[in-house]
DNA sequence: ATGAAAGCGCTAACAG
DNA sequence: CTGTTAGCGCTTTCAT
């Protein structure tokens, strides 16, 4: 037996279990038990333990329970811009079922770089037990890296057949496909689609049903946007030059951008031209003309997220995609072509 | 010696230093020692440990190092809302400094409930090394409470003498003024404030400009509010019915909605009434009339909570509370009084 | 029902 | 410059 050195580190004060077991006149193993509530400790050492730890203010050391129990208790979750409030309708979500299962929630934010998003992952991934990767920008080929590695990642908002990582998205395709029958019903047969950040998947699926109404006779173009109030608004004269009726933004930020300048530029919405968004945030109530736009179920994925996450931690199989539908909202930026 | 038993746990594939050690035929002193480039090891020992530590993937286990260091590596911050643009700006300069220190960021938001956050202390506590709170309602007790125990904690925009807890807040007082000076000037003499949470010490701080300007001749009602898009546009009605011909809104989210709704009442702004906001977030820009607002400097606010917790890890000493000035942008929505 | 003690993986004295 | 080894604080087997 090596004889004890003098300590390397200064006290630092808080208190350990070894003092709560010494105080309460039992062993570290008993403290454990109560405090965790797994075995069995009779009621009295178990109210004796319980009062002291209360007295002595007593917070087990979240490493060392880490590393003894060989997990860290935290997931992350990446997301291309912690602002926007639709993102983090769904990080609630999965906080709710996180929390109730005793995990904590560790957010990061990519700027939607897929650069910086593979750098997070890899940062973050020490310190959780899973990841969940909002809308990632990341290549396919490197989330199929993820996905072999047998990584404990859910994906919410992309769907990338054989990429062997559990998903949670909502069809973007379908009620952008009804935001045009809505558009065509009103009697317009030419949109200019705003588009979204050029990796997102979201902008993919909603400017491949806007092409898909073409075969409805809906005529489309599309103009580079990137889903923010600045880019948006630099936008409308090239959206204007493309002679369409109606302007199908990719998101409501957009959307609500779009009409200001268009207001400055004396064209009326609707009268002269429709304007449609996406994600339904509250905004969109308080603007005038009301946005017609599509409302995301962000509860509903977020809760799923969390769901196939805690699947994910405990079997490593990667189940079937989940699929969630979105609805049409029409309110009163959209009326038939008056120009 | 003890016999070795049988492992209690599953392999659980990750790498540990001793593999990496041992594949590399060198202890795990020098493995540490080269991964964390303390100590000297020589290049050739170097070079082969960085081999085969990219050869096997291997990352250190977090638990074991914060517990083995003695601190976890991570800060945390509070605040009221995380959708709130103008705190996350102050976020994303608190994780700039933390992470160039090689600190992670655990962010948790409160909804503004001094329950919930007091709550989010004790929760997050025991996982960080320091906790910043941004706009915290804690009770003036909770937070004293807090500077007793020692607690490493700095506060954002929540100034209270003998808390003993370290403080950077911008100065709302004085732009507040300045706003009213400008509508006096404008020549407005009654005013409504349509006010923010009622536990917000910015909101006390700013009511307590508009009831000072009084002096300087501009009478104010007080209409109570929350700063959300939809408490102010219920507001408007009161705020008209005050009969004044300005509104200072607690924040831009308010003023916007405000603006909105005033217009649905076929109120013209500035013509009619003249709004205010405060923050000056991005869509102050992009809603017209432009807004007459406050420009808060977050990431002063933001680089200087970090430098302050930064301090306080390293000294158990409270510095004396730093105050950052906050800047009157005059724009579109404010005019002489026309009504 | 309770205690003794063996790790969990890593860092940093200490000795060479 | 490098290896040995003692903990860091907690959980959990194993023995009682």
């Amino acid at each position: 037996m090596a004889e004890a050195r003098s300590p390397r580190r200064k006290p630092a004060s808080p208190v350990t279990i070894n003092e709560v077991a010494h105080a309460a006149g039992v062993s570290t193993a008993t403290v454990s038990r109560v405090l965790t509530r797994s075995g069995t400790v009779s009621a009295s050492l178990s109210a004796r333990v319980t009062a002291v730890v209360a007295e002595l203010g007593y917070t087990p050391n979240v490493a060392a329970r880490s590393l003894s129990l060989g997990h860290l208790g935290n997931v992350g979750i990446l997301m291309p811009s912690m602002t926007n409030p639709y993102f983090y309708d769904v990080v609630e979500q999965v906080g709710i079922g996180a929390s109730a299962a005793g995990f904590r929630l560790l957010l990061a934010d990519t700027g939607g770089d897929p650069h910086r998003e593979e750098q997070a992952v890899a940062d973050l991934r020490p310190q959780v037990d899973g990841l969940i990767l909002l809308s990632s920008r990341i290549s396919n080929a490197g989330l199929r890296r993820l996905g072999d590695k047998g990584e404990p990642i859910v994906l919410v908002n992309r769907l990338e057949s054989g990429v062997g990582l559990p998903a949670i998205a909502v069809d973007n395709f379908t009620p952008t496909l009804d935001l045009c029958g809505h558009l065509l019903e009103l009697g317009h047969t030419e949109v200019a689609y705003l588009s979204g950040p050029s990796l997102s998947w979201q902008d993919r699926e909603r400017w491949r049903a806007v092409e898909t109404a073409r075969r409805l006779g809906l005529a489309a173009t599309r103009i580079e946007g990137d889903g923010s109030l600045e880019t948006a608004a630099d936008a409308v004269e090239d959206l204007l030059a493309t002679g369409a009726s109606a302007i199908v933004c990719f998101n409501d930020l957009s959307a609500v951008s779009v009409m200001t300048r268009l207001g400055d530029l004396g064209v009326r919405v609707p009268d002269d031209i429709s304007v449609t968004g996406f994600d339904d945030i509250p905004l969109t109530r308080h603007v005038r003309p009301a946005l017609t736009t599509v409302r995301s179920p962000t509860s509903v994925v977020g809760s799923g997220a969390w769901k196939l996450l805690q699947a994910r931690l405990h079997s490593p199989e990667t189940p079937e995609p989940v699929i969630v539908t979105a609805d049409l909202v029409i309110r009163d930026s959209t009326s038939t072509p008056g120009r």
